[in-house]
DNA sequence: CCTTGCCTTGAAATCGGTTTCATGAAACCA
DNA sequence: TGGTTTCATGAAACCGATTTCAAGGCAAGG
């Protein structure tokens, strides 16, 4: 291993003057400088960042804390993640949390001891910030707020938004439209049926069915399953507002073997659906906005591992409420 | 901070003893034992990982270049390989290179100044090593082998799987099969366009006419254009073999502004298109093995990370050349 | 010519774990 | 009982950077 001591030596200078080099934190005669270099290029030194971190305290990783990346959703969030972060200098490191607070638990442990420079996270229903905040670890939470805590924010306007969606549904004609939303106490999840039971009271003029209102876990499994049981029912409805992009996925796949896709059985996804729909088929899309989301949360953790001070800032993006999407030009939206 | 030296400290011991009983690499009586592990819970003690790495010279951290998260190939790809990783204790910093070398060579220097437990790589065309092979850091290359360099790899079987799927358009009854690949000199993109040279070969008895054969980057833009040539021509093709899922989607994508869709046109995609596809198109999939690269390149990887000293192994993995799949089942395959 | 002050530089301390080495106590054997 | 081995333990060295501190060199100012 090529250490700031071989290249000090065979430069000549000692090894402040090598970091000094490459730090760039104080002056160094350019005769120096130009030998440091010069001795660093011929032995192909390579500075040890772990010796660096331990000495400084600092790192240049970004904990990255997202329930599963391959739901596209996350997947364009930390994308926009990683662009930011490498644009300022950092790495980040991906960790799937399932959902899982235990998980996410561990995962807290390896960043706080990393010790990771800021963390973004979307936290599951019971999410413990304890660890790294006692330890001053800057964290942004994206998607969701973090039950408990008031740390910086970055959510989706998901009640207003899903309440214009849902009015799409009545402008295209339904009259009965049920929800499918996420598990209960899951922020996003309890939202959007909000938002749904805004749009219906309006239409209606009294409360939604409770039968209409269901919650799912985030998953095409149980969206089918949900649906199934609404189209089961003896007064099924005539639309669904699923309240996220697997749920709408299970719809549409649940629809089909029924032979009852859009228009007979209006469908609107909250959630982009990443997909190439060949027919243009009259699934409602509210595209959210999931690469804004991530690259905001980054630019926010940016400045607090810079050092800003401030009350935790809640920030919330807008929704595009789409209308009728061919499809087809959709693909990598979300 | 809590360190090492508050717990001794604090349970009455020295450091080194500390340090034992947490890496239990050595005996300690009990009754200390538990007065550290007692102490470290009262102050909260997490080791600074950067303090151990520096001594010990290991990491914990896995790099994994791919050309893009965004791409559900890579997406699928990063997440088994996070699982296995996770497993055995590792965390995974996801760099995206877009298969720019410069780029890539950058995420290089990061990972050797780390320095990473070990690579996993999408090589890009011009891949450079020799910085992670000059300080042993194993490096393990999936989809695509390392030009010019011997290290293990993990690929799909592309030649002949390639000239499966192409086979599967004959029997469908198509009888002028153009080929719409990656960039020349890209691995996967030769190998495919082979396979239905291959295919062509066999079933005409002569070459395939050359101005069937096209080279495009693996992008969606990049591909209409090509297939847009393809169909523009005074002989256009009447199925198209698309080397990867973006240009599979390119292909659909221009087919269906000029109502020419399956079957009209027949299409197959080589790598699955992780999208509803909510009509039974006649589209042919052929599904790569995303997760089990992703898999098997971990696993290889912890091995090298071990210690294992073995020459260079490459494994092949299988292909499902599937048949007409109706879309809907398909979600978040590959 | 001497003082003041700025700039450059290297020696040495430092970060927080791990690991070597020496020591003393206990266990074992004859 | 005397001698050997095993075991637990702490002091101190160590990993490779960064940074403090003091000192030396040089230019400007009086």
């Amino acid at each position: 291993m090529v250490t700031i001591y071989d290249v000090a030596k065979r430069a000549g200078v000692s090894t402040a003057t090598v970091s000094r080099v490459f730090s760039g934190h104080a002056n160094v005669a350019q005769a120096r400088a130009d030998a440091v270099h010069q001795a660093a290029r011929d032995l192909g030194f390579v500075a040890n960042r772990n010796a660096r971190r331990l000495r400084t305290n600092s790192s240049e990783i970004i904990a990255m804390m997202v329930p599963d990346i391959e739901n596209p959703f996350f997947t364009l969030m930390t994308r926009a993640v990683e662009d930011v972060a490498r644009e300022a200098g950092f790495s980040v490191m991906l960790c799937n949390t399932n959902e899982d607070p235990i998980r996410e638990q561990e995962y807290m442990r390896v960043a706080v001891s990393e010790p990771v420079a800021g963390i973004i996270l979307v936290p599951s229903t019971r999410t413990n910030l304890d660890l790294a905040l006692e330890r001053n670890v800057p964290v942004v939470c994206v998607d969701r707020h973090a039950a408990g805590y008031d740390v910086d924010a970055v959510v989706a306007d998901n009640k207003d938004s899903s309440a214009a969606a849902t009015r799409l549904l009545y402008e295209a004609g339904y009259e009965r439209i049920a929800c499918v939303t996420g598990p209960e106490s899951v922020e996003t999840a309890d939202e959007r049926m909000a938002g749904w039971a805004v749009a219906v009271r309006e239409h209606t003029g009294s409360s939604p069915d409770p039968s209409l209102g269901i919650h799912a876990a985030y998953t095409v499994e149980a969206g089918e399953e949900a649906v199934r049981h609404l189209m089961d029912m003896p007064n099924p409805p005539d639309a669904i507002f699923a309240a996220n992009n697997r749920l709408g996925a299970a719809a549409l796949r649940v629809l089909n073997e029924r032979d009852l896709l859009p228009p007979a059985v209006g469908v609107v996804s909250f959630g982009g659906l990443p997909l190439i729909l060949l027919a243009p088929l009259g699934v409602l899309i509210t595209h959210l906005p999931a690469r804004e989301l991530g690259t905001k949360s980054a630019e926010m953790l940016l400045e607090r591992i810079n050092g800003l001070v401030a009350p935790a800032r809640s920030v919330t993006l807008p929704v595009i409420v789409g209308g009728e999407d061919s499809g087809i030009d959709m693909m990598y939206r979300t």
